[in-house]
DNA sequence: CATTTCGGAGTGAATGTTCATTCCGCCAGT
DNA sequence: ACTGGCGGAATGAACATTCACTCCGAAATG
């Protein structure tokens, strides 16, 4: 077994517990046991239990990011660009339960709070595809004429809702419905 | 101090340190010291720490359903009896973080999960208020053809999220954005 | 090529801390 | 003086983290 292996083993057996059991709910014993590592091998790619919850969110984000394929804003229109946007969202989330589930759990958590506070605030001078779409969409008069960070806790909340209600099993979430959930979304938001 | 006095001091420290904490990050001895009780009496009120967390959802619900009034069926429109509700709830929770910060932790936990289940699936013969504007709304054609838990999903997932926002202040939720929230959910979920 | 030395990854029992829960002595009200 | 509610030290379990050790492959030595 390699290097990374053993850490990829230790990555996904702690995104799969903390997405069931939580954070506290999961102990270092448990995801050792999981990974069939020792305890102290966590340690010697992780410093605490700290550091490897904001690890497993770095590695969901990217992985999420590399998916989501934002499609580039001058060749359609601010509806599509958002459709597009927020149907490979809905799709991905449903496709990776656990990955949903541990975003959840992080951004419920005093952790995640601040990550969210930096990505939504947009500190840094790093361009966000994402955050695009809703500035481009009310300067150009196609969405309601709300603060950015309000069209999206409308637009992102129902998705989020859709998709944890669709892994707890209340309903399925088939392409159709994948498409109506957008198109409700979008409703909500345009001008 | 009577015996319920100490009882609610209980409860209100409890409600205060899970809403900042989580449940884990919430020990009885933090508790028992908010309370400005020992650490034993808060057993002599509840059997254990499942326990008090069960009771601490029924005392929020019980508040929120106390103070959202559902339009009667008869007097008002679909819509109406919609906004009413929306509006009622999205302020309620602004103006109790602490109760709104609880469900969220609620919701996301093994026993809330359960929770959500019986009361959107409705196991009891109980009526439910809520519920019964969206089964109102799709029977008379004024939202969408889409499942109730669907419906409520699109619709409660929003206010959801803008109370979050507001609570983590990343905007404020004057009356009128608590409308425009509103009217935006409504545009979701219509016909 | 054979043998020894070395270093770092991996381990899991040990450590010290924190927690939920218990239990016993105290005291206020009768 | 009796009693039931109360406080908070005591208890044992569970936890995150550490550390002395093992193991193995590779480099150094002959």
């Amino acid at each position: 077994m390699s290097k990374t292996d053993k850490r990829d083993e230790i990555i996904n057996a702690a995104l799969e517990l903390i997405a069931e059991h939580g954070f506290h709910g999961t102990s270092m014993a448990m995801i050792a046991d999981r990974a069939k590592v020792g305890a102290g091998t966590i340690y010697r790619y992780f410093d605490s239990k700290d550091v490897l919850i904001i690890e497993l969110f770095k590695v969901v984000e990217a992985k999420l990011h590399a998916t989501l394929d934002v499609t580039s804003e001058s060749e359609h229109s601010i509806q599509d660009r958002f459709l597009h946007l927020g149907k490979s969202m809905l799709k991905y989330l449903i496709d990776n339960p656990t990955h949903y589930k541990y975003l959840e759990q992080f951004f419920n958590s005093p952790y995640g709070v601040e990550q969210r506070r930096i990505k939504l605030l947009g500190e840094k001078g790093k361009e966000n595809a994402i955050l695009r779409i809703f500035t481009d969409g009310v300067e150009q008069g196609e969405m309601k004429d709300l603060p950015v960070v309000a069209l999206c806790a409308l637009s992102f909340g129902p998705i989020m809702t859709m998709a944890r209600d669709h892994i707890l099993g209340f309903f399925t979430l088939d392409d159709e419905l994948i498409t109506q959930t957008i198109d409700s979304c979008w409703s909500g938001i345009k001008k």
